[in-house]
DNA sequence: GCTAAACGTACATATATGTGAATTTATCTG
DNA sequence: CAGATAAATTCACATATATGTACGTTTAGC
């Protein structure tokens, strides 16, 4: 079940980010198709908590600086170590496409640190964004680092969709396509879950973070070279990563 | 009426502000005395929106980096110029007490950035906290700011409650208060909202932005030294404010 | 290696909550 | 400066929603 009232304080924020100025109460309700009334409580409770103010009389309202301050405070523990943004800064600019560091949580995979293609055709992601942890290159670059335990209890509550074509439907698919990977050397996906995309991914082990690197872009661009961009992405990982620890 | 879930959403996030490290879904039920299959749905419309996932097996839940990207993008929007922060650091340096930056929301003030003071005994303050705007020295900063007009409109809507002895409780009190400021050069408060608590504070236009800048503290410390906190005050601004345009 | 306790998940139901309509307040227009 | 128009706010009621209860799964203790 999705808790609405939850879900709209997150698409306000996702709001103002966009449109990165202040907005009136109808305004908003406008936008989203709210009625007033609902919007007008929305926005008291935010404001009597410190998150919304009116920066000018009359201009609407606008996020307090205290998103800021918390979301440092979150992201102050445990950050990834800064060459793990270069790496993938590194790996969108050689290859033109959109580059990610992407998590588990639990049957998905979340896109924790994204740097996107500037081609015009190209994989829009963005923090946040969740894809199929079994159906997705960078998903199972995570399941490698799985223990055959932790993947069985993740398998009982994958619900087993045909995505695409090539979608893995079944345990022994998803089991068998991490052999060929690791045979291979490197995670691939051709439009197993999204149409048209196709993406090569690695495990990234972090101090005991289980995390993935992924290159993804259109199918006809990165299908003739997915070796040459997964090689691309070890020599990339071998460069950057400190050579001292395991971490 | 508060939107009790919208409210929960922000609880949850201060609750990993404060703690710092991942939380199961029984952790925070228990911590808040939520039920767990509220909680339940809670944690799963946050990680469904790709708010919050997984970072090691089974060790519970944190915040996705998305909440630090998202309040980056609104933040960037006219930030405050950089002197305003090393106006309140080098005010809390010197007095000692705790420095901040506030701006109107309706009847309210709120703090956009704070510096605090070290000592044991101090104001303690954070971004996004309210106070009345018409019983504190920081809000009545940013009346002086208002026009009649305005401040009328203002004062319609505030219910004038008895927080101290010193608290202006009608429309005239307070806008005795404000000539009276005007006059002495600067606006002070003495336990006219909160108890034991002094401050002194003067306006701080910043282009169209209505701003004011306070130094507050407990009265026994402040209270000898007003008129001279309220002088370095006037001094410091005069000192780091670009000089070129008005702004 | 087994048992018990803790944890996570699903669902039906009573109730807390969102909302349409009415009221008040602010803003625009001639 | 009215009168009109739009926005913000309030409130009572129907309904969407939070939660008690029950079930399956995982972890810890012995």
């Amino acid at each position: 079940m999705i808790v609405r009232q939850a879900a709209n304080v997150l698409e306000i924020m996702e709001f103002f980010a966009q449109v990165r100025k202040p907005a009136t109460l109808a305004e908003i309700a406008d936008h989203f198709g709210w009625p007033r009334s609902s919007t007008f409580n929305l926005l008291a409770t935010l404001s009597e908590k410190g998150y919304l103010y009116e920066p000018r009389p009359r201009a609407g309202f606008y996020p307090t600086p205290r998103w800021l301050a918390m979301a440092r405070m979150i992201s102050e523990v445990e950050p990834l170590p800064p060459w793990t943004h270069t790496l993938i800064s590194d790996l969108s600019a050689e290859t033109g496409e959109t580059a990610s560091i992407v998590a588990p949580a639990g049957v998905m995979a979340v896109f924790i640190d994204v740097v996107e293609s500037q081609a015009a055709i190209r994989y829009f992601a963005t923090i946040g964004h969740r894809v199929p942890i079994h159906a997705t290159a960078s998903g199972r670059a995570l399941l490698l680092q799985y223990s055959q335990e932790e993947r069985d209890s993740v398998y009982r509550k994958i619900e087993f969709k045909q995505y695409g074509p090539s979608t893995p439907i079944s345990i022994e698919a998803v089991e068998a396509e991490l052999r060929i990977s690791i045979e291979r050397g490197y995670c691939q996906s051709f439009g197993d879950y999204s149409r048209d995309l196709a993406g090569a991914a690695i495990p990234l082990p972090i101090g005991d973070r289980r995390l993935s690197v992924v290159v993804a872009g259109p199918e006809f661009r990165i299908g003739p070279k997915v070796a040459d961009v997964a090689a691309l992405i070890a020599r990339t990982v071998d460069r950057l990563r400190p050579k001292t620890t395991a971490a």
